[in-house]
DNA sequence: TTTGAGTGCAAGTGCTTGCTTGCATATAAA
DNA sequence: TTTATATGCAAGCAAGCACTTGCACTCAAA
């Protein structure tokens, strides 16, 4: 943590590491506590609950998903461009792991959780269905593809990989990602060329 | 519940019961004998603690993966087999989807629950490749098709399907089965084909 | 009828958790 | 120096939870 962070954001900071960590349950007001360096009571002078610091923790998220378009870069080489947004889209979940854990484990206690993660799937299969139309035009794509079908089959690849990752670390059962892009997803974009 | 069902049962029941609508945390040993109609201290004549009626539950899980080749008919025809095998693991998770979200969730609390959940894509995997390499033979799948891979991607499209049925219920993320398996299914099977 | 097994009931134990309260201290600005 | 702000500290409160204990009752088998 960096010595001139607010008391704000020690706490957030220390909320959103216990939370991957050690589950929503786990993340006692007391652990929150020691790891942000500050007195519990604290705590309860800069949020109104626990939950408030959740609150908090989902509009800085919101406010990053808002901008994702501008992080999913399609040029127009159906393979590479499907290899760097299987990179991306780790890298943004990376960015937010805690939260998207928080909505596996607690999503049925947490409406607002489900809300702001289903966005990043939402955004990204527009984005992929508005390229592809795209891509079908200029004939990089085969005109028989079902675009729809093959957006959500490429969400469906990253956002299982990305689970097995974080809610299975070491099973073994996740491709690491620049195994996944090269291969996986390579083979994946391959098929959809015409 | 069957009128004749055990005291055993009735509590492993009303456990996976309230595992999936509660989580383990809200699966309060109060709500369980509740649930199963028995006194809370019944609970503690039956299972040593509350951990222990998770363990008997995750018996009875691999009991059921350790046959789980037989229920996956792969016959020769990568589009129709792809297809039913789909289905196929949406029943079977559907069968425990309680133990499957108790991985979800409870994942770095109870490591038992993560060996006993990561069978079922290890077995399907081993399956998938297994019946992959006969169909390169009879020339049903063309010859390129990195095995492991295809595999891998068909597990991931499952999975991640199945995650967003059960982890986001009500978010509209998933793919309903029927049309799952007779579009995303049946698009990826197809580009497999020789 | 007696005995053993199974269960209900109510009270209780010890611990944990989120949160509150009131006092004290430190620091920066006026 | 005084004042305002921010925070630490320690004690405490109320609720909830897993689990225990001891008594009482029921039912089936011997």
């Amino acid at each position: 943590m960096a010595a001139t962070q607010s008391t704000d954001d020690k706490i957030l900071t220390a909320f959103s590491e216990l939370l991957f960590s050690n589950g929503y349950e786990g993340t006692t007001t007391k652990r929150i506590a020691e790891q942000a360096g500050v007195n519990e009571s604290t705590i309860f002078r800069h949020f109104q609950d626990k939950h408030g610091i959740l609150t908090k923790l989902i509009e800085g998220y919101m406010a990053d998903i808002n901008n994702i378009s501008d992080s999913f870069e399609i040029k127009g080489d159906i393979v590479q461009d499907l290899m760097r947004v299987a990179k991306t889209y780790d890298r943004v979940i990376e960015n937010h792991k805690s939260l998207f854990l928080l909505g596996l484990r607690n999503g049925y206690q947490f409406p607002e959780i489900i809300s702001a993660i289903k966005q990043l799937p939402i955004h990204l299969k527009a984005i992929l269905i508005e390229k592809f139309t795209g891509m079908i035009e200029t004939g990089e794509l085969d005109k028989d593809v079902d675009l729809e079908v093959a957006a959500t089959n490429f969400i469906l690849l990253n956002f299982g990989n990305t689970v097995f990752k974080y809610a299975y670390p070491k099973a073994g059962l996740n491709v690491p990602i620049s195994k996944f892009a090269k291969e996986n997803i390579k083979e994946f974009a391959e098929k959809l060329k015409s």
